[in-house]
RNA sequence: GCCGGCGUAGCUCAGUUGGUUAGAGCGCCUGAUUGUGGAUCAGGAGGUCAGUGGUUCGAGACCACUCGCUGGUACCA
């Protein structure tokens, strides 16, 4: 290097922080839009709205403290003055056990509450995962019966069914813990009598189970066993079962039937000897015949292999699942994944009040479905900007403001340009806003009471044949109306534009 | 966390065995057009070649490390 360089003082970056988004305009629309749709049904179904603190003490969160070894996992946490350590909510359950645990006295029992809104997540980000995401929740608390698990079932569908999602276009597949925990009493890794035993290796079956569609039967046979050695060369611990054992959980992720009622006979032959496993078969079958009776029982698929992670589940689960190929920008598959689930769970207010609890709910992710409809093409296209109104005399602004009120009253979009610049300034703006219109008044227009309304997207499409420069100047996409009709016409021309 | 691939202008990318002042298209800005976006033409701005160190007479290119993105995998309340 022959030349010294003179350091300039380094800038801040303007970036957005690592696994975090910025919504525009059309993503806050089309999110706030489908949210509201959610929330109709939630709420039609008798549930209140809470929206909780998204600060949680560490504590009251649960066992994710913050772990100085793995800083990357877990939660956002942080001490306070007091030093109490706070940490942002990572879902909207932990949240309610806290809110239900306070005010239980003076909350109705049972208590039926929805919530939607950010959670946070310290996590290493992937392809669509984001350390902050939206959750959309409803749930149950003080119920124990199966008809409190069967009615979240049937409310996910119609859910997802009023945000645009056809009936055909989803499933709901349902398990039960206690099934699971059936067979796997009867493979012999759990005993009821010493519950703390063989817990590891319980919790590699399980994910095990959970990766049967991506692995297939083979993966899992050797997730069971020694392990799996996957393409990039990576190992993942086994569950280091006997030949037997495998066969048993095998078997059961196998016990798949052509509708429900086999699916839960097999079951019964299989995890019957286990009380557990037999109480979860016999809750299944309860499931089905309640969701029968509600309607979307085509919908419902009683599944094995539904796991829902390792977490705080103690009875039914289940996990909603779009069935059409979604497609990315480079025309690749996505692998979407789940889109909402639950369960029940029972322990989880236990912890504050040492009163067991019952409890079953929903929660939707709504990045994930709002990536689904955008797929489909079910969402709102929400690009479009106002109608522009157009500065040429700044002296006359108020003028200006007036028709945009008039046209704001008659129901229309508008704004009054705010910027500095000419007349090309402000169409270019107009322009990259996607308006419909412009409006134009002038010295000229004003002393003969008209004023200029421009289409500009019949504009864009007649400039696509423009030959000379005459052509160009000719501005056939405009109009001459009388100022008093200018509500009227803007909205004659905006209907023409739509149609 | 583990394994691989990739980092050149706002975006998509080119850049010869290492050799002058690093290029193109699109976008952006200005003008042709002092009252008109979108067509056309002319001109212009915009780069610490991700960063740091090394090899070399000479590095955007080669080497090492770091960071970032990305594909898979693991974890996921």
């Amino acid at each position: 290097m022959a030349k010294t360089k003179i350091k300039k003082p380094r800038r801040p970056r303007a970036e957005t922080p690592r696994g975090f988004r910025d919504y525009f305009g059309q993503d806050v629309l089309q999110r706030n839009a489908m949210l509201a749709r959610v929330a109709e049904v939630y709420h039609a179904h008798g549930f209140d709205p809470l929206e909780s603190s998204a600060v949680e003490t560490v504590e009251a969160l649960g066992k994710f403290l913050p772990d100085v070894d793995r800083p990357n996992e877990g939660v956002f946490a942080w001490q306070d003055e007091d030093e109490t350590w706070m940490a942002l909510r990572y879902d909207l359950t932990a949240p309610l056990a806290r809110v239900y645990a306070q005010h239980r006295r003076d909350l109705p029992n049972p208590y039926r509450r929805y919530a939607m809104g950010p959670v946070w997540r310290n996590e290493k980000p992937g392809p669509g995962r984001y350390r902050q995401f939206y959750q959309c929740d409803a749930d149950t608390v003080g119920a124990g019966s199966v008809a409190a698990d069967a009615e979240m079932c049937a409310m996910l569908g119609s859910a997802l069914e009023a945000t645009g999602i056809a009936a055909d276009d989803y499933v709901i597949r349902v398990n039960n813990r206690k099934v699971l925990n059936g067979v796997m009493e009867v493979a012999g890794v759990l005993n009821p009598e010493d519950p703390e035993a063989d817990a590891h290796a319980r919790g590699i079956v399980l994910r095990a189970v959970d990766k049967l569609d991506r692995l297939g039967v083979s993966g899992l046979r050797d997730l069971l066993g020694a392990g799996r050695r996957d393409e990039s060369g990576d190992f993942t611990e086994g569950a280091g079962l006997s030949p037997d054992q495998i066969a048993v959980i095998l078997g059961f992720t196998d016990a798949r039937r052509e509708n429900g009622t086999a699916t839960c006979a097999a079951l019964r032959d299989l995890v019957g000897v286990s009380k557990a496993g037999l109480e979860g078969v016999q809750e299944l079958e309860t499931i089905a015949e309640l969701l029968t009776a509600q309607g979307p029982a085509e919908r419902i698929i009683i599944d094995p292999s539904v796991v829902r992670g390792l977490g705080y589940y103690t009875g039914p689960v289940f996990e909603a699942e779009l069935t059409f190929e979604i497609l990315d920008e480079k025309g690749r598959r996505i692998q979407l994944g789940s889109v909402a689930g639950g369960g029940r769970y029972d322990d989880l207010v236990t912890r504050f009040t040492g009163e067991k609890v019952p409890a079953t709910g929903v929660s939707i992710g709504v990045d994930r479905l709002l990536a689904g409809l955008r797929a489909k093409g079910r969402l709102a296209d929400n690009t479009q900007g106002p109608v522009v109104v157009t500065v040429m005399d700044r002296d006359r602004t108020a003028d200006y403001q007036a028709m945009a009120a008039e046209l704001r009253a008659g129901g229309i979009r508008a704004e009054v340009f705010m910027g500095g610049g000419n007349m090309a300034k402000q169409l270019k703006y107009a322009d990259q806003r996607v308006s419909p219109v412009a409006v134009i008044e002038g010295g000229n227009e004003r002393e003969r009471g008209v004023v200029q309304i421009k289409d500009l997207a019949l504009g864009a499409r007649l400039a696509a044949n423009i030959e000379t420069h005459d052509d160009w100047k000719a501005q056939p996409a405009q109009m001459e109306v009388v100022r008093s009709d200018l509500v009227a016409e803007v909205r004659a021309m905006l209907a023409r534009a739509g149609g």
